[in-house]
DNA sequence: GCCCGCCCGTGTAACGATTCAGCGGCGCCC
DNA sequence: GGGCGCCGCTGAATCGTTACACGGGCGGGC
């Protein structure tokens, strides 16, 4: 049934070092006998077997990705620029979704470790790194994605989300509105901890602003829907001028819950900003004004990243990078200026 | 560096054959014993080599599945049916990518191959299966996604994309629009070919009704939008009444494109139905009437069949079955019908 | 004419987990 | 009291691939 390289070199009549030559290294084997190998490779379908090979070798050809969430489009735009890279490199990516339960991330990295990956990408659920540091010291690079690593050790690829929150906040003031809602959660996500942050600091920044919280479970539609059915329900007086929601799939969901469900009109009666700037955003009801991220490039960077840290390994100790891109505010209609 | 069962087996003052019971069959070892090997284990900080099992074992814990574009939420969904099912099985699922690209999907399927997974899920890009049915003859438990196998042996599950043309054309026609674009390609997706092929059955039922095709090169919001524009450049006269786009990503290009860019009212000037009824098409600038797909289902179900035939290959031949799902119509707003 | 290198190839020892035949020792049954 | 079976464990063989040390033949240089 296997077809191993024996079997092949048997019907070439040659002996399986040869094959094995062959395979990796053509150029030191006579191309009459290259030419009988690949005939026999192909009579007897013979497929190299990635288990024996990487026992061999004691390391995988491929890179494990976990991600908070598949059904997220920015973590898929990730997700992409991660696989152009590793493709580049001749690198297979794996891609495992947590779906922001740390359970599922153990499990996920566990099978990583298991299989010894070339490295580890890692959006992580909590802000506990000691499982991601024991990886890491057992000698897997390790790259935080959309996470700033405070501590020393670890490389990681993000962007400002302090800087991200403010500039929402801000453009929500400059835009005249005071009272704001942040909807968000949960709070274990160092996301929603930071943005929620730079929100803080430009309200501080406005006298009389007001900021309120209005917490979630997951960054979902569904929770944005129920977050806004929440606002819906209050009487006009109490509710807020403006939501900042701490993603794009969140604002969606408060977008649907105050206009398709209620009668809500945004912006004139609540104006709406989200984050990512996922495509979808724009197509929505109302467009939606939202922080962009470079969601491709920041995949394409965390696997750079990987394959830096995991040559200078072997060389010295290596300074582990950290690269910080800057978010952008993008303006539509959903937080156009209220027309009094 | 690497801590193997041998190092274990010494700091436990065992063999590694009592080590690999512990691991594998711990009730076959006296529980003094089993501790002592778990305290070993945990001081050494071992983790198993996976490559080491598998090729002993000859086959992996894993299964590949290759979908179609990752940016479709559509297929997220499915994947996220997939890995549920997957995970009760104790199986990981592996995701690949192909972006519609025959050249990238060999590229997976080959790695899948080499890795010797359990199986392998995967909607293919074109018609030509052959590369598959080697892969399933060489003993590999392969399943069609989203895409009815004509001819025998491969086990599918799919819906009835025919009829899914069908009720959204008819569902056109019934609001009373007689020029239909079709906006979708390329022709080598089975799910482009089979929705028109429904389309034109609606078309045929009812005298005067014309089918006019715009087609694209892949099912994104950015085709849709070049579609979309090409419409909307149109004399007015010669605009269809209404468009039905091969996927939700499409619509919502086209969606893009007419209002937003445009000034055309949907579904006033133009009637717009989609197809997989993704989240966000519920959020769009005019909520999208589409057809809805089980797509957490088929994945969830995909995956069993894979399971299935795993089993039954062992035994006998195994018929190897089809599972077919009945596509719903999804009625909102960019449908309504013409207030003339 | 001899020796040195080069070119092609061969055979074998790893890699690490699992499996399986087998072996002491002990209790139980007759 | 002898034998049988079971428990708990051992140690070697095995999976398929790769790397590496080694050898035979041939041609060129001196």
């Amino acid at each position: 049934m296997a077809v191993s390289v024996r079997d092949v070199a048997a019907a070439a009549s040659v002996s399986v070092g040869t094959v094995s030559n062959v395979l990796n290294r053509p150029d030191k084997v006579a191309s009459e006998t290259v030419a009988r190998v690949h005939a026999a490779i192909a009579e007897l379908g013979f497929v190299r077997n990635d288990a024996a090979r990487q026992l061999r070798a004691g390391k995988s050809r491929s890179i494990g990705m976990v991600v908070l969430d598949v059904g997220n489009p920015f973590f898929t735009d990730v997700a992409r620029g991660a696989e152009d890279r590793a493709a580049e490199a001749g690198l297979a990516l794996l891609l495992g979704n947590s779906d922001e339960k740390a359970e599922r991330e153990a499990t996920y990295l566990d099978l990583f470790e298991e299989q010894r990956v070339a490295g580890v990408l890692i959006t992580p659920v909590g802000e506990d790194l000691t499982r991601l540091d024991r990886l890491r010291r057992n000698g897997t690079p390790t790259v935080l994605v959309d996470h700033q690593a405070d501590r020393d050790g670890f490389a990681s690829v993000a962007v400002d989300d302090v800087a991200g929150g403010y500039l929402a906040v801000r453009h929500l003031l400059d835009t005249g509105r005071r009272h704001i809602a942040f909807v968000g959660g949960p709070h274990t996500l160092r996301q929603v901890v930071d943005r929620l942050a730079g929100a803080r600091r430009a309200i501080a920044e406005v006298p009389g602003a007001l900021l309120e919280l209005v917490g979630t479970d997951a960054l979902t539609v569904l929770q944005g829907r129920s977050a806004g059915a929440t606002l819906r329900e209050r009487d006009v007086t109490r509710r807020p001028e403006a939501v900042f929601a701490a993603n794009d799939l969140l604002a969606m969901g408060v977008l649907q819950a105050l206009t398709m469900v209620g009668d809500i009109r945004v912006p004139h009666d609540i104006a709406l900003i989200g984050y990512d700037d996922i495509a979808f955003a724009q197509a929505a009801v109302v467009p939606l004004s939202s922080i962009r991220q470079p969601a491709a490039l920041i995949g394409y960077t965390a696997v750079d990243l990987m394959l830096q840290a995991s040559d200078s390994e072997t060389d010295a100790a290596g300074e582990s990078q950290k690269v910080l891109f800057q978010p952008e505010l993008v303006v539509r209609e959903s937080t156009s200026p209220a027309s009094t």
